[in-house]
DNA sequence: GCAATACTTGCACGATGGCACAAACGAGCA
DNA sequence: TGCTCGTTTGTGCCATCGTGCAAGTATTGC
């Protein structure tokens, strides 16, 4: 696609940092996870709980079988929001802050990086 | 069930945002449209893209019916995360940098808060 | 061993989504 | 007016998804 070079390309201060290309941080497994209500409802839950949750226990927040519940936590720890944790029978989930606040900011970055940069052919 | 008087210490960046309710920024519909290939595929296109781009243009970033296309592009649009503008008969699509990185900073910070904030009922 | 508990997996079913093709729409132009 | 071009909409097909129910697995307690 032709690109146009009308404003000279910004160095931002935080240009500093080294990017991940665009491309590798649009993950759609990530947003597909995320993209379900019911998924977002249990996320949010195991969010706001100030502790590890149990399968049970997320699945109080929201009026579905406990094998939805189940397979929608394995789907949203495949894409890497949140992680578990067995412990004898029981399997306690928790939200992975780091791994979705890292996502998301270095997607922004990238984001910003495309809006500023005016360089063509730049693959930002 | 909502404590709000008691907060922990944020950091300056994240403090200087206005913060919304965890529960609102975790929106499906934009993490739907982000959840597919093609549309992503979409997306990178018109983030590189330094200029408006016109459906028939980001279409040939991918092998895909131009009706296909459309319907990507308006439920990306749906979404926020492009905007367009018609002129005569042609259609200029461009990414909504703006409202995405917003959303994915708000976000991000509404997660922070949350992962800081061990008051058991807190509604973050 | 046996039962209870905690969770996962198999299965069926209706809903939704992505796709191609064709047709329709609407603006510009001869 | 009739034509072309760029885009959208209608339609049908097929794959995938979300869901509940039932059965299975694994661990704990009696």
């Amino acid at each position: 696609m032709a690109q146009t070079s009308k404003k000279p390309p910004r160095t931002p201060a935080s240009a500093a940092r080294r990017r991940a290309p665009l491309d590798r941080l649009l993950d759609p497994e990530l947003f597909r996870a995320l993209g379900d209500p019911t998924r977002l409802l249990l996320l949010a839950c195991l969010c706001k709980c100030a502790r590890e949750c149990t399968v049970s226990e997320v699945g109080g927040c929201c009026d579905v079988d406990l094998s939805v519940v189940s397979r929608h936590l394995a789907t949203l720890e495949r894409a890497g929001a949140v992680r578990s944790r067995r412990e004898g029978r029981t399997v306690f989930y928790a939200a992975s802050f780091d791994h979705l606040t890292t996502s998301l900011r270095s997607l922004a970055d990238a984001l910003d990086d495309c809006a500023r940069c005016r360089t063509p052919g730049c693959n930002c």
